[in-house]
DNA sequence: GCGCAATAGGGGCATATGCCTTAATTATGA
DNA sequence: TCATAATTAAGGCATATGCCCCTATTGCGC
């Protein structure tokens, strides 16, 4: 139980946790963009549409989708500009906050998303299929309660 | 034994574990960053030169350091341009064969290495105060086999 | 030795990420 | 009320990441 897959041909290299985390980002968007080629679509902007349905009580505004999604807010409407601009989102202008805007997924969007899911799930299930079910929800959980904790975003605090 | 901190105020979002990937890997770079905002480098960077430092058997080729960074070689082609406008890497060209370039660590990279690990140390305590030296030890161990699984690379193989 | 496949890098293009600054708007406190 | 602080988003700048195509060079099969 909870024995891991070989260590093998794993070099020990630095012992930093961020550049292990990037190299393992960077390895699984390779797979994830590899499957959702044919969509049109990124890992990262898959991302973004699917954070986007998840909002179930009307669209969020930037600040709250850049929360969402572990994101800077700068980094977030840069993001939106290529899927504003091929129609997957509109931003709409706030009527009780004329400065927020709100990030709203368009049909076509929810298509887009729609097609996602099935070339997203090809990943998942290679993903699955290597590293197991139970040991990649393990992962899972652990990366999020690292992407969610306040004490690593600054050394403040 | 192996229980984690507490999950609470972590959403479960989505079950992609790429996002959950990258979540976290912002959030770390935010700390790292942070940390090593003092020295002029970045996260990234100081990766480069950590790995650099780590061949011992002279300098490697692009392709060489790519591989050992998980990352692709025209990446990795733009992101030493700026350490080596600033002198910290050095690019050689090989005599057995010149179509490759030996990627040399300067003895001014190496400084800036030496003064980046100080800094460094300071976000890495933090990542093991919040999580613990043994739990972070497991997750970089996961990470990196996830970073070296050539079947996680490709859809094909 | 020659022709062709394979490999190493460079350059261009597009997106990703985050910083700092600025403008617009809203909230707050005297 | 009104000046000031705080918030929201945009824009500019720099780096990060990876794809494709191109050139130079090397290795290989004949």
């Amino acid at each position: 139980m909870t024995k891991p897959a070989s260590d093998a041909n794993v070099p020990a290299g630095s012992p930093c946790i961020a550049t292990a985390m990037r190299k393992a980002s960077r390895r699984l968007s390779q797979l994830y963009d590899d499957a959702l080629a044919p969509t049109g679509l990124r890992s990262t902007q898959f991302a973004i549409l699917a954070e986007l349905a998840s909002f179930t009580d009307g669209p969020p505004s930037m600040v709250e989708l850049a929360e969402a999604l572990v994101t800077d807010r700068s980094s977030l409407g840069h993001n939106l500009r290529p899927l504003e601009r091929d129609g997957l989102v509109a931003l709409e202008a706030s009527e009780e906050d004329r400065r927020r805007r709100h990030v709203v997924l368009t049909t076509k969007g929810r298509a887009a998303l729609k097609a996602g899911v099935l070339r997203w799930q090809i990943a998942q299930d290679r993903f699955h299929e290597v590293f197991g079910a139970a040991e990649a929800a393990r992962l899972r959980a652990t990366l999020l309660r690292v992407a969610h904790n306040e004490r690593l975003a600054t050394l403040k605090g």
